[in-house]
DNA sequence: TGATAAACTTACCTTCAAGTAAGTAGGAAA
DNA sequence: TTTCCTACTTACTTGAAGGTAAGTTTATCA
């Protein structure tokens, strides 16, 4: 074809959104093959198995994610802006047809995952947990934040509740996650 | 057979489980049949098809914590120990083999499911969330807890955080949940 | 011009999932 | 004792899922 690997990286965008509208057993070979015009068999060309394809989007998540954290973090120092870039990365997420995240999506079907994809993920979210406990951690030196409590334990728990969050918006609607966003302020001590 | 409607009960039992661990489409007909050493028709004689299986477990559920909940509730006026309760019957849940919780299960595969499932799933989430906004209000008036934003939004807010720390303790392992229990006590002003 | 490799397609296979139709065993009621 | 009902089993069907092997096209390089 024109563009070799252009097919690839089409089976990546793809995928990576059924992944993350109805989770690995949520969607087949046909759902991605389908909308992009190739046979399944190209999809096996690509990722052997399926556990390939799930560790290609496991990495890709991380690329995803590495960005935008880059790109909060890019504020320089005040710690406001990179929560709220958080906030909005979840909410930009969503609005692009991902309504659950990663983590979310593999977490119902983790017992069928192999070791090292437990591991890519794993590593991920600890990546997550470990930025935004410097993000407290900066907000609570700088006053911008008041919390009591460790800075990773609140981290945790912050993502936590964005994660339960995500799932509840698909069934009561995106209001919930702002009022989550707005309740995770008000418990940071932040007044507008 | 000896007692007739035992199987309909076994069935319940073990899809209800196998629902909590696995998710809507993780598991099959004969995961269930095989370990109660019946065949499949016989789950096809009590539920014709599967969305009928789903919409007994809902129920099932709702019943659940129906009882568990009034059980928190027969406590009597303080709201601290139904809190507590809610966090033991959490922790009991998953101890129990259910990992995850029901609007957790279904939300991967929610575009999936009928209306009637939606609308009862729905309705037991509003349950939960008109119970526990109850308890925090109990808990500001008799000045047990203190907490900014409104009680229902609190109230959503702490599911929220429960159902995302119910995934990510299977991934990180059970301590995030007390964790995650003992950051929503500190962040509603409770010192031991 | 021929060989080689990449990026596929065609045409399969196997397994398993959900579901159905017809049959059967055992008890209760007439 | 026949008849009927409940609670299944047996024996299928259909469809889809993941996967594979062999062939085909296109570009590239010697």
């Amino acid at each position: 074809m024109v563009t070799a690997s252009n097919t690839r990286e089409q089976i990546i965008d793809k995928a990576f959104q059924l992944m993350l509208q109805r989770g690995l057993n949520g969607f087949s070979y046909r759902d991605i093959s389908a909308p992009l015009g190739v046979k399944n068999a190209a999809i096996h060309y690509h990722f052997p198995n399926k556990m390939d394809l799930i560790a290609a989007l496991i990495d890709e998540n991380h690329q995803v994610l590495k960005k935008a954290t880059s790109e909060f973090m890019a504020y320089g120092g005040p710690a406001r802006p990179q929560l709220e870039g958080l906030f909005a990365f979840t909410m930009n997420q969503i609005q692009r047809g991902r309504p659950i995240c990663m983590a979310g999506a593999l977490a119902v079907d983790y017992d069928d995952l192999s070791n090292d994809i437990k591991d890519a993920n794993d590593c991920f979210m600890k990546d997550s947990i470990k930025w935004l406990s410097k993000v407290l951690e900066t907000g609570l030196e700088r006053e911008e934040f008041t919390f009591e409590g460790g800075a990773e334990m609140k981290a945790v728990s912050i993502l936590a509740t964005i994660q339960g969050a995500r799932q509840m918006a698909r069934v009561h609607g995106m209001d919930i996650l702002e009022n989550m966003f707005e309740q995770i302020r008000i418990d940071l001590g932040i007044k507008d």
